[in-house]
DNA sequence: GTTGAGCGTT
């Protein structure tokens, strides 16, 4: 039982997703299987890797069958110690199936108040739909101190050296560049007011005052190949 | 090899 996320999703027809936060780095999903297995059928079981280090993200996707047994795997492993770490069981709230946990409203169904310390935000009671899928896979960061570290020593991915991009990619970069550039003018104007906020623009002396006159030739003196006391 | 809020893969 260890080809859990291996060939996608297998069958989410009919599943109730929960999510397992605050996992040890190194928990994999053979480690939460027997443990959530206790307790209902597990369809499968996902741990998010991360796509640059192929770690563990901390946090595992189980989807159970039945909502009550999911429910239950929430009322018995929540606050569980795995691995020398408690974890958080709680049901999932985006992902394919989260609309189907929204209809079967199993978060509403059991309000669990047992008075556990870990204290779980209520608030979050609406926009499912809204978010859905939106995400895409932001590389949110999971910790200051990684970063940190990915700061440090992360220089692989510094810059994605565009080997080879097809006409269609180059298009959209295209375009999108020219978006921002365009939404930026809007902001500066023009370039040549941008130039103008460079706060090297003129050393106060060989400069004469007169070379920032309001003439049309400022374009032509721009484009000077002598002018250029800048970079 | 470190770390610790959060929501997912072919």
């Amino acid at each position: 039982m260890s080809h859990f996320g291996r060939s996608g999703p297998p069958d989410i027809s009919d599943t109730y997703s929960l999510l397992i936060l605050n996992i040890s780095f190194r928990t994999t999903a053979d480690d939460l299987f027997p443990l959530f297995d206790r307790y209902g059928k597990v369809v499968d079981i996902f741990i998010p890797k991360d796509r640059r280090t192929g770690d563990s993200r901390g946090f595992a996707f189980v989807r159970y069958k039945y909502s009550d047994e999911a429910q239950k795997a929430v009322d018995r492993l929540d606050g569980r110690e795995v691995d020398g770490r408690e974890i958080t069981v709680q049901f999932a709230k985006y992902g394919p199936n989260a609309e189907r946990i929204h209809k079967g409203r199993i978060i509403e169904k059991s309000p669990r108040g047992r008075g556990r310390s870990r204290s779980r935000s209520p608030r979050r009671s609406s926009r499912y739909r809204d978010d859905y899928r939106d995400n895409d896979y932001r590389r949110r960061s999971r910790s200051r101190s990684r970063d940190r570290y990915s700061r440090d020593r992360g220089h692989r991915y510094r810059s994605r050296s565009r080997s080879y991009t097809p006409d269609y990619d180059r298009a959209r970069d295209r375009d999108r560049y020219d978006d921002e550039r365009r939404s930026r003018s809007r902001s500066y104007e023009s370039p040549s007011s941008r130039r103008s906020l460079s706060p090297r623009r003129t050393p106060t002396r060989g400069k004469s005052p007169y070379s920032r006159s309001p003439s049309p030739n400022h374009d032509s003196r721009r484009s000077s190949p002598r002018s250029r006391d800048e970079e």
